[in-house]
DNA sequence: CATAAAGGTTCCAGCAACCGGAAGGTCAAG
DNA sequence: CTTGACCTTCCGGTTGCTGGAACCTTTATG
């Protein structure tokens, strides 16, 4: 199967399916004419990776992910720990970005937003909390 | 003022002031043995990017704010679209991560997590909703 | 058969927003 | 006089791709 196809399967662009071979996170063998040629276990494994990238895991957690997932006696308990950091991270992001919103929309609000040059978000910024 | 001191009190590292030297957001005057010479109004501009940076402003936006800033004429209004759209902007990556977090903590959890190499996690990103 | 469109290939450059380090100049203190 | 703390520039790397140029191959059509 050409990489056109393989993208459209895994629902990756081809670009960066060329990129994680570049990494080294995927090879598939090559046709005489030196297209590359991807198997469905191929395929499969772009489709890991999809889905691993869009649950948030970094390149190189994918490629513990597939390590483990190529390695038929690992135990689950390792990739739970993994899937558990991977929520803790998240639940922290989503702590700053709340309270990052907090204080900007608390600024927003502040702010008439007329014709008139005064602002107290720029006032803000200019001179905030850690001047 | 020299690099060292103007860092310290806008609270950015040297690394950085030099970087947005280069990318023209600010330009001190340079001493005689050609070091960079902070004024007091650079130092306020410094803390005026580096506040807004730590809520979120990329780069460009920060770039748009200061021309806000220094056009004593412009109408507030201007400068709380831009906030009220990095609000929702955040608002959006909130969500998102929210969802994510649920996928994830819920696969984490239906993962025993013992010894035994059958894995959940694993099973889900290798044949995920997209298979 | 010619040709044009739609695939494929490689390599090079660049995005954001810096960070680290090397090689070297300068300045104050002991 | 030397040590060490500053400062300078420049180069490369980071993360995870994405776009484009220049080129080859395959397929469809006139």
């Amino acid at each position: 199967m050409n990489i056109g196809d393989a993208a459209e399967q895994a629902k990756l662009p081809r670009k960066t399916i060329r990129y994680y071979e570049e990494i080294g996170l995927i090879n598939p063998l090559r046709s005489e004419n030196g297209y590359r040629d991807y198997s469905p276990i191929d395929v499969h494994r772009l489709r890991f990776l999809q889905r691993s990238r869009s649950l948030g895991f970094t390149i190189e957690e994918c490629r513990l992910l597939l390590s483990l997932y190529d390695d038929k006696h690992r135990a689950s308990a390792d990739v739970k720990a993994i899937a558990e950091a991977k929520v803790h991270e998240i639940d922290q992001k989503i702590k700053e970005l709340t309270e990052l919103k907090a204080t900007l929309s608390a600024l927003a609000h502040s702010c008439h937003g007329d014709r008139r040059p005064d602002c107290p978000i720029i006032n803000d910024l200019a001179g905030g909390p850690c001047a």
